[in-house]
DNA sequence: AACTCGTGGCC
DNA sequence: TGGCCAAGAGT
């Protein structure tokens, strides 16, 4: 492989065709520091609106730093990986109290940052700051798996250290952000993972699976395991004007988060049962329980089965860690997909405007 | 190393 | 429709 006719061709393609994303329009580590993290496991598309919303709210790091959590969390709410951004502005608040609100520009020191792994580290240097480090996500396992002909698991977390040594025999020192954005732009455009476009790709000279014709068979990923189900109780009850809330614990699935009262169940259960239930478990008057909606909700690892209903309570005192809250004070509350899905279904009914 | 941690789009 | 995926990190 001629390394510096790869760069030359690559950094030309990516100068040449990369989109116009609203991270590419600065140069401040702090917004690319934000738009690194909102893309880990998460679409181009569905960051977007995000991180312009994000950064019109927090437009510079102390504004983060300086933030209400459940303001951040809010401003998270339908992004998903929501400790994401709690590890975010814990960084931040690093940054500002350590570094004079600067970010550092050494792999040591950036990668000692809440939230920032070798991945994020390697792309805040390369593209923030100009330092020739490696930064290897799935794109670029993929992409040069395929060029240098690697055939070991990229689903391993061994694997990643590969990729890392060969970045930084590969990588450009006059320009080593185009050389990385352009590896991963090359994964997203042309270096699919079915069906590479390799007719269209600049770099298909340089590329081993190419020449021998072995670019569908790479890279070689092992199969996730499927996920497991676990039937849930949601239940809207409604005193007067207001709703019960909860907030989940600070640790674990949508920690932090705000929803109606949520109880591991067994599967179809009847109004009656849901009412019982619920009587025990909150104690407190509660009656004339409906169903209105049965809906499943797919994590990553897990899947919800959610009946909800929607019942009365009687002088209820709200349990520990439980609140009353009137519509308008539900909607400033952060709340993730399957609370909103009973919210839908609701305003579907009549019950929420 | 294996598991946890969201969401939406695609075929 | 179910499985797979998309700029990973923490534990």
């Amino acid at each position: 492989m001629n390394i510096q006719q790869f760069q030359h061709d690559l950094i030309t393609w990516f100068k040449e065709e990369k989109r116009d994303l609203p991270w590419r329009q600065t140069a401040d580590p702090y917004r690319i520091w934000v738009s690194e993290i909102m893309l880990q496991q998460t679409r181009v598309d569905t960051v977007i609106p995000f991180y312009n919303r994000f950064l019109e709210k927090f437009p510079t790091l102390e504004a983060l730093a300086g933030a209400e959590e459940q303001e951040i969390l809010k401003a998270w709410e339908g992004l998903g990986y929501y400790s994401r951004v709690r590890n975010l502005q814990a960084g931040v608040r690093e940054v500002s109290e350590q570094y004079g609100g600067t970010v550092p520009d050494t792999r040591k020191d950036i990668s000692a940052l809440k939230g920032v792994g070798p991945y994020t580290a390697g792309a805040v240097l390369s593209i923030a700051y100009g330092v020739p480090e490696h930064a290897v996500d799935g794109n670029v396992m993929r992409v040069l798996s395929r060029i240098l002909l690697i055939e070991e698991d990229i689903a391993k977390p061994k694997t990643r250290k590969r990729f890392e040594e060969a970045v930084m025999q590969l990588i450009s020192h006059e320009d080593p952000s185009s050389f990385n954005q352009g590896l991963m732009e090359l994964g997203a455009l042309i270096c699919t993972p079915t069906t590479p476009k390799c007719l269209l790709c600049p770099v298909r000279e340089h590329c081993a699976a190419f020449h021998e014709g072995r670019q569908n068979e790479l890279p070689v990923k092992t199969k996730a395991k499927k996920n497991k189900s676990v039937s849930f109780l949601m239940a809207a009850i409604r005193q007067e004007d207001k709703f019960l809330v909860e907030q989940r614990p600070a640790q674990g699935l949508l920690a932090g988060m705000w929803q109606f009262p949520l109880l591991e169940a067994k599967a179809d259960l009847l109004p009656a049962e849901a009412e019982e239930i619920l009587t025990a478990v909150l104690k407190g008057d509660v009656d004339q329980a409906e169903k209105v909606i049965s809906f499943k909700h797919i994590f990553s690892h897990i899947t919800w089965e959610v009946e909800g209903f929607i019942a009365g309570g009687k002088n209820m005192e709200a349990p520990n860690g439980m609140r009353w809250v009137t519509v308008r004070e539900m909607h400033e509350l952060p709340m993730a997909n399957p609370m909103k899905k009973m919210i839908e279904a609701l305003k579907v009914r009549g019950v929420l405007e």
